[in-house]
DNA sequence: ATAAAAATGTTGCAACTGCAACTAATAAAA
DNA sequence: TTTTATTAGTTGCAGTTGCAACATTTTTAT
């Protein structure tokens, strides 16, 4: 898989299918709009799939970082929501056609091999981005999708100290909440000794 | 991908490495314990994916019906918290391990052969599926809840009317929500002449 | 057929969460 | 460097949701 992912990021020079672009923070990267069956592979920095619906909520619906996998294959649009992926810091990304993908290059090239070989590994790591997202939302309370995503963050970070990939504005957005009441109940949890926090540093001082 | 699925259904014809098995109402089709990397696609009936939490509370994460694809593979657990499948009817289910199916079968056989062919587009349905449970559940109120889900199955259904596919009691678990609170909120619908409810009957009245 | 269990339906009340409206602090732009 | 915009942090209040505790109906098991 590592090598997959090495592979990945020549993959310019395998395949004249493939697209490399770079973004600047806070560019839109990708707006998801029609079927073009577009897959994108962030290469480095790092981005947001942002959704706004009808009543203007914004949801931050997933946080992507390198080698993460995101674009429209992914998502079949049903709602009318604006939708699009948008840089948070400097990003380069590969845009590929699944499509194009899925069938044998006409040049027979190397690069369409592993790819295809590779592809349905690609998608579970999406699965499993995707079970891990639904197991936060369908926490009962602000607190508990807190302290659930802190968890995540912990293990993915080796550590109990951990630093949020975003602003506590957009942690809101993404765990579905309010800000002013995750922001209460950041203070709690500060109150009650089971986190540390300094400013997007995050302790879990418990368990 | 309709041949597939059909193909699907006599697989054990086709290869001695995928099992068949049939399931009562409530018998536990599956454990999510160790990482066998268990596929399971389900023939017929209907079955959900049940989570308990640490602190008791019932999750339905998913519901299958015909075609629909579970299993360890798709859930990397980790949490300790208790994952199976149920049987909601009586129901045939296919097992094959994803480790078996993603390399050649020694005796190279045709069923190997599409079943990788189709693995993406099937692992894909998981994704599509995974993304709609994300739309539901950063829903903020239990009313948009509700009626983000009666759309689903209203354009499931190609109709207004539809019927709910598991109790009420279930439909709270899945919409991870409190059922007496969702009744309320049911009753608030119908005084509004925005749904019409007859047992599990559920006509949309407006839009 | 009858008892037991599960699901539906209801309600008061308390707790939690969202909303609005701020101030303070920090970051970005002119 | 100063202004402007964004983010962080607070709080009162109202509305929503969860909890508990029922009664009623339906389903399942004996």
């Amino acid at each position: 898989m590592i090598s997959f992912q090495e592979f990945i990021k020549d993959c310019e020079k395998n395949c004249n299918k493939v697209q490399r672009k770079s973004f600047k923070k806070d560019e839109i990267i990708t707006t998801y709009i029609a079927k073009r069956n577009q897959i994108c592979i962030l290469i480095s920095g790092s981005a947001d799939l942002v959704r706004y619906d009808s009543n203007g909520n914004k949801t931050i619906v997933e946080h992507f970082t390198s080698n993460d996998i995101f674009g429209e294959i992914f998502y079949t649009i049903a709602t009318n929501n604006e939708l699009f992926v948008k840089a948070r810091h400097n990003s380069e990304v590969l845009f590929f056609s699944y499509d194009l993908m899925k069938h044998k290059c006409k040049t027979n090239c190397a690069f369409h091999k592993i790819f295809q070989d590779n592809l349905s590994e690609l998608i579970l790591s999406k699965v499993t981005m995707l079970n891990t997202r639904v197991e936060l939302l369908t926490k009962r309370s602000i607190r508990d999708k807190l302290l659930g995503y802190f968890s995540i963050l912990s293990v993915r970070n080796f550590n109990r100290t951990f630093s949020l990939p975003f602003s506590l504005t957009d942690l809101a957005d993404y765990l579905s909440i309010d800000r002013s009441a995750m922001m209460r109940e950041l203070k709690y949890l500060k109150d009650d000794g089971i986190i540390k926090k300094n400013g997007n540093k995050i302790t879990l001082l418990i368990q």
